[in-house]
DNA sequence: TTGAAAGCGATACCAT
DNA sequence: ATGGTATCGCTTTCAA
């Protein structure tokens, strides 16, 4: 646990002085320092096993290369955690490096999270939720460069570009999938109310439909929630003891946890998926839609996409201040498309 | 975007020099400083918002306060972010802040990870993993106090000490709650060989059948993976076919989606659950567990204890540095029980 | 009771 | 080509 070597050591090992040392650290020897003295120091460096003083650095230089990303429930939650996935690739291509704060849901503690994060001189600031959802911006994410990522600013004058999904487009073009294959009865299991994400995807199901000129059967959209049970009582409602021709022949569902709990409710009913019943998941979600029996077809959600995506313009405000594209245009939108899996619980109508 | 307000400008608007700030501020004023200059110091720094720099606290103070958790995938995987919520709390209620990063499984970038945070002075340093695991501990974690949260130094003389859940009692109980039930035919689906905590959990499960005085049938133990549809494979095998007599009663899975994929195949072959047969799961996983259709019944995993128990022996290192209870015993090793939750997938054996 | 000055580690400017 | 020095923001010691 001896003290990390520094400048000075360096300096002191090959008999120069510390400008010497930090000239040629930086590449900046030529023309400055002696061929010999460089030598010199970088062997008196690598001897030493040194490396900068990041903290010395950041208080020199005014920035850290460092970007915070907050996150509701992020990093304790089972999802998105692509989002930081896709952010990092992206700032550690660039030489940044990212630190996450996760507040576990507690918006109280979203001020405090990004002060800290000021308080160390992050170059820049990236809030991301779990879901689709509007965001009171924390006012220290004003301060420096920022972006939002599956959020978006919820004031009536927004600020901060915000990346987010393409729900709209999502729910068109799974139910699109669906009447591809021929079904003309197609549910939409949609999520809980609360989020922002449902009636979008609804929408998006309800635009498939008119296209294909077929009438919305208002009973046949239904807000269920998120979770497995929400899945099988909801399919249970649409098809336990009802007629083969009443039953929708495929079911479009918000997320792939419903459609598990679908998948569960045909098994229990006696039903071959997809021969008597199609089944249609939403995310993508790893190690659960792949790994389904049979294998969910789905709307795979872009969240490395997205999180590049987000990185990238926030790298962007940062390197190029002022000359940004999106410089002067305060709350402008990304939205990244949804990408189709196509797997096996999806197939033909049945002949009836 | 404009500047913080330093020490110094407080000082300024105060009318006094910038130690009388620094001292006021940290509540040592009283019999320092006059009563007056200490309000208007107090009044000066709240006008100006004034929080001191992080950044140059660390550097002058040479510690930082902030604890750096380095996970293998806990970011972005599904699974086991409940460690950090866990060592999160700890960590805050001692004034300590975390930053996470991720390395996504790129064994690469531990030690540049670890020098990373070392770099910014963070005062410890704690691994965590998904699922339990051997670890090459990053050199760079010896240099400052630092412990493993759901892994283990896989080095002949361990230096670190490390967090882990008791599997071996775990699987042990598991199988005594079929016992329990009247069970006598009970198998056991293991995830992937690979796994350290798979053999542990097997042990425990042939520990809980040799106090029953229960013969281990070998065809009954499973290495399937940790997947769905390895878990509905698995269980079709046992099942399909098979007459009830010679069926298993239960079929004790080593993580909750195995037992998904169990329940799915139960479903498919017309058998109830917990009726005809009794499904228990491991790990308690996140809406997954209870939200499945029947509940399961399972093992669960003390991630948020986990993360706890190892913040705490990290914070006890670092506040008391020599005198530690830990200290001098490297490599010690603390596990915390896992908890049997009873929902609805078990039940009493079925009559013959 | 107060303020001046040193030092934490690194960089950049400016003499030499 | 080289080294001395100011600076980043803060705390702490010491002298007044």
């Amino acid at each position: 646990m001896q003290r990390k070597a520094t400048a000075l050591d360096v300096a002191k090992r090959a008999g120069v002085s510390r400008s010497a040392v930090s000239l040629v650290l930086n590449g900046r020897g030529d023309g400055n320092v002696a061929k010999e003295s460089q030598d010199r120091i970088r062997q008196a460096a690598a001897d030493l096993n040194y490396s900068p003083n990041a903290i010395a650095l950041s208080l020199r230089n005014q920035r850290s290369r460092v970007i915070g990303i907050v996150s509701d429930e992020v990093v304790v939650s089972p999802f998105d955690g692509n989002i930081i996935g896709g952010a990092d690739d992206v700032a550690r291509a660039h030489g940044f490096v990212t630190v996450v704060m996760d507040t576990e849901l507690d918006a109280s503690r979203d001020e405090s999270a990004v002060e800290t994060l000021l308080d160390r001189q992050v170059d820049g600031l990236m809030y991301v939720t779990v879901g689709l959802k509007p965001l009171d911006v924390p006012h220290g994410m004003l301060r420096v460069p920022s972006v939002l990522a599956n959020c978006y600013d919820n004031s009536p004058t927004p600020q901060l570009h915000h990346v987010i999904p393409d729900e709209v487009s999502g729910g068109r073009e799974a139910t699109g999938h669906l009447l591809q294959l021929g079904h003309r009865e197609v549910a939409f299991l949609a999520g809980a109310a609360t989020s922002p994400a449902v009636p979008l995807r609804v929408e998006g199901h309800r635009m498939a439909l008119a296209e294909a000129s077929i009438p919305v059967r208002e009973d046949r959209i239904i807000m269920a929630g998120w979770d497995i049970d929400d899945g099988f009582h909801g399919a249970m409602k649409m098809l336990d003891g009802v007629s083969p021709a009443e039953r929708p022949t495929a079911i479009a569902c918000a997320n792939d946890r419903l459609a598990v709990g679908v998948a569960l409710a045909a098994a229990r009913l006696g039903l071959s998926v997809p021969r008597d019943l199609s089944i249609m998941g939403y995310d993508d979600e790893f190690r659960i839609a792949a790994t389904m029996v049979p294998a969910l077809t789905t709307m795979a959600l872009p969240l490395r996409d997205m999180g590049a995506a987000a990185m990238s313009m926030l790298l962007e405000q940062i390197e190029n201040p002022g000359s940004s594209t999106v410089e002067g245009h305060p709350g402008l939108e990304t939205m990244v498309p949804c990408r189709l899996v196509v797997r096996e619980s999806t197939g033909p109508v049945p002949s009836r």
